[in-house]
DNA sequence: AGCCACCAGTCTTACCGAAG
DNA sequence: CTTCGGTAAGACTGGTGGCT
């Protein structure tokens, strides 16, 4: 398996994170800007046929998830309405739909539908007219002996919804395009790098012991480390929209000025040099020697 | 082909600062 | 004080071009 593959979601988000980047905005904030940037650069809509044919397949499944997304958040609806409610996210969601995003319809749909339903939990709820409660757990009893038989609140409606545990559609997506970013990004760093970007982001192994396991000396190491995450910076700040890629292509721009960003290019890696290095080089082949025979 | 000088890039040592 | 990571300075290496 390739280094870059491993990276991938969890290295990244380490970099970032570590390189105190991507602290303010949230993964969702993210999945939309990089949604829209997408959006803007393709811009192909389905043809009109093509969005009629979306909406009589998924008119039944559709219907089905509402009814189990209510059930999930022990809340009650007219049917009419949620159908009503599912055919009108079905025409926002197809209205908005773009096939090159990678995302299925199914996942796209679910946003609208979840928030207008949302909207219509709440609304209900806010108007007192929500016999919710259906559910038999201890929880729910307690609430209706402290609080009487009321319905949910919008803040409540809220809360449910932020506690779940699954993954999240537009998390799976934001994940999805990290993994490609960072692969694509990875791909350019020379062996070295890749292994040490690894050893730090993804073994969460110390500067040290990275340059004694590779025999090198630990500022070497660092030296690397920054090498490659210039790179990376290089690599994903035109990906990027939002707050982190507006800071990476700053960076990138600073550098430029600098002249402190050159042109990339191959590099003949020595090997290390010192007796101690050498030496532990040395041993390491030793050690490699026997298993490979 | 062999030698030499030069240069760009790699690597190490020593030192410094921040954080716990 | 210890640990960890960054930086500066200088040694070292490999490639390249000129000269004999």
């Amino acid at each position: 398996m390739p280094v870059y593959s491993l990276v991938g979601v969890k290295g990244l988000e380490q970099v970032a994170v570590k390189a105190g980047r991507i602290e303010k905005a949230s993964r969702a904030e993210k999945v939309v800007e990089l949604s829209l940037s997408k959006q803007k650069q393709k811009n192909k809509q389905l043809s009109a046929s093509d969005r009629e044919k979306l909406v009589l397949d998924f008119r039944l499944k559709a219907r089905k998830l509402a009814r189990s997304i209510l059930r999930k958040w022990h809340a009650r609806l007219d049917l009419m309405e949620v159908d009503s409610l599912v055919d009108l996210s079905l025409c926002e969601a197809v209205r908005r739909y773009d096939v090159n995003k990678g995302a299925s319809f199914m996942t796209f749909m679910f946003y609208h539908l979840r928030g207008n339903l949302i909207r219509a939990v709440s609304t209900a709820a806010s108007l007192n007219v929500v016999p919710v409660m259906e559910g038999e757990d201890g929880a729910c009893e307690r609430r209706k002996r402290s609080k009487g038989n009321r319905g949910i609140s919008a803040i409540e409606v809220a809360e449910a919804l932020s506690s779940h545990d699954n993954v999240l559609p537009d998390e799976a997506l934001f994940k999805k395009e990290l993994v490609m970013l960072s692969s694509n990004a990875c791909a350019k760093l020379d062996a070295l790098e890749r292994e040490v970007i690894y050893r730090i982001y993804v073994q969460e192994q110390q500067l040290i012991d990275i340059a004694h396991s590779l025999g090198y000396s630990r500022c070497h190491i660092s030296r690397v480390k920054r090498k490659a995450l210039d790179t990376l910076c290089h690599d994903l700040a035109p990906s990027m929209d939002g707050d982190f890629g507006k800071e990476l292509s700053e960076a990138r721009k600073r550098l430029n000025s600098q002249g402190e960003l050159k042109e990339r290019r191959s590099v003949h890696r020595r090997k290390p040099r010192s007796r101690k290095a050498q030496e532990e080089r040395e041993r390491r082949l030793l050690e490699q020697l026997p298993r490979a025979a």
